[in-house]
DNA sequence: CAAGTCAGTTTACAAATGTCAAATTTTAAA
DNA sequence: TTTAAAATTTGACATTTGTAAACTGACTTG
């Protein structure tokens, strides 16, 4: 169905395609004159210039740069003691088309994410609907001896992608070895919980998570509709309680308070993921939010130094500043 | 005059040019709707997209693995022994329109450069039409920790480009150290030549040319309207005799033989520049050429080994096979 | 304060691009 | 050899994009 996901060209077409997309933008002639040389239809060069954008021969980029070097950012970056700040902007209420407003962060955050990760780093990835925006924005570009490696168990949720998938596709587009967590995020009992993670298997991929070099992840809400509910991995009522207890966002199925602190509340025991201190351990640490719903949350995750760079939609920026 | 040439971006407007861009690149909207948006006219926003094309904040790059993985390379690659061969192809008759085949090439060889270039790398630029071409095409794309050499010391012609010139935008656009060579390429006697290469600066830059890791360089014939000549490097007279003593080519100011051994030949004790045993010593050495007048010299340069990647236009490369 | 500059606007038009359906050619398979 | 499938072409059309010229308002700067 989807033409970009066979990674082989016939060897031949992928150099037509190359230098046709060569001549078009680079040389900057129109498909006609193209058409002429190439002795074809003008719709043969049109098609062929799609397939080439589409088989990823020819990657239009944005420089990431320019996206952290603003105000905002800047102000951002020294009210929380931040390294980078990467701000999103769809110029327009982002609460209106949150899918817009998630494609343009993901975007955004790819950038950033290529800009952050080095040679030989060993990269955390957590998931949510975020971290598989930026997993689905990014090109493919190979970055040499990365290891990424799933930060929380798997998942099965409507709403909530499936947890491998943000891991596999950010391995596969960086040509990175991959290591998944074969476990669930959440066993039913914190005495199975702890059985799994003395599995052999499991255990050897938790050590692994202590030793990164950086991670990516995002932050929920404790609201209702968070996604730990959704997936049905919180009760409403252990929701209720982490709330009364001042839990203000959660990470990689765990709570944190007002400071950034973990809260050991119900249900942490039966998580099988990283554990906070082990993001802390990473040298750098994204994280990636949208939308104004996590303003406390994310303020809670910052405050907790819980990360050294961020990514957000410009709206969300602002309200963190106030 | 030049747009591009400035460096620094008001910040905020670059924070606005990149969004837009993704805006159109990424997430596909036309003019009109990001115009809307924005509540501009759609004239503003074809200029801030031409201003995110100008200054680099769009870059639009064409993957080099297409151009390198077709028969006519593979062919190529297996005649010859080369690592990689990277073919330029117009669709036209390269010698009716040089200088559009010579940009072609350019961008093939700055693809290929930044293929093979990498961290920490030393490297070692030539001068000519061809190298300039790439230096022309090269995007700005950084790449750590590398140094630039060049090869061959300067000269003045309004055909040869300044010789510098190549090393140094070469060197500016990925960000490198730059190291130039103080001497012209022909010194008038040969004594004057030695009392040059012993002066220390240039001494120095000429053992810097000892230990490299890569070197790009093209090749020259040895017509009577060859750059050499053309730059009033070497005389008709000692073309003549080199040509008779069985000269091919000319790489560095150097004479090689149809075996690619070097012919020591006038003016080679007035030259100023990197022995090509110097070249052997690269790991990488990348020869880029264009035109079929140039099928001898190249073939004698990659029969003595000179090259283990090579970019040429498509129609030197069929001949190259013959 | 007047002149100049700058970013952006409007309007209008020309050029380039994307898309469709039907016809034709090419290629591979039976 | 025939036939089916795939690729390409044609011509027509709507949309999108690029460009020019004249104009507006805000903001320097001598």
């Amino acid at each position: 169905m989807n033409k970009s996901s066979n990674i082989y060209v016939d060897s031949d077409r992928g150099e037509r395609l190359s230098n046709v997309a060569l001549l078009y933008y680079g040389e900057g002639l129109t498909q006609s004159e193209i058409a002429k040389r190439l002795q074809v239809s003008r719709v043969t060069v049109v098609n062929l210039l799609r397939e080439a954008r589409e088989l990823g021969i020819v990657q239009i980029r944005v420089d990431g740069k320019q996206l952290k070097e603003n105000s905002l950012a800047r102000d951002l970056r020294e009210a929380y003691g931040l390294t980078d700040v990467y701000i999103s902007d769809t110029f327009e209420d982002a609460e209106t088309n949150r899918d817009a407003a998630l494609r343009q962060l993901g975007r955004v955050a790819a950038t950033a994410f290529l800009d952050i990760v080095e040679t030989g780093d060993r990269v955390g990835i957590a998931w949510g609907e975020t971290v598989l925006a930026l997993s689905e924005e990014l090109p493919r570009v190979q970055v040499e001896k990365v290891e990424v490696s799933q930060l929380i168990g798997s998942m099965m949720s409507d709403r909530v992608p499936a947890s491998e998938n943000c891991t596999i596709r950010i391995a596969s587009q960086i040509g990175a070895q991959c290591y998944t967590l074969h476990a669930p995020a959440l066993a039913s009992t914190a005495d199975l919980a702890a059985l799994f993670r003395e599995e052999p298997t499991i255990s050897a991929q938790l050590d692994r998570l202590k030793t990164l070099d950086m991670v990516t992840y995002s932050i929920g809400n404790i609201s209702d509709d968070t996604h730990m509910a959704a997936a049905g991995m919180a009760s409403l009522e252990e929701l209720t309680a982490a709330r009364k207890a001042g839990a203000k966002g959660i990470i990689c199925c765990r709570y944190i308070d007002a400071e950034g602190n973990e809260c050991h509340l119900p249900p942490t025991d039966r998580v099988i993921a990283a554990e906070l201190t082990d993001l802390q351990k990473a040298a750098k640490r994204l994280l990636v939010v949208c939308g104004n719903d996590r303003l406390e949350a994310t303020r809670a995750a910052l405050k907790g130094g819980l990360a050294t760079h961020l990514c957000v939609n410009s709206a969300l920026a602002k309200a963190l500043i106030n």
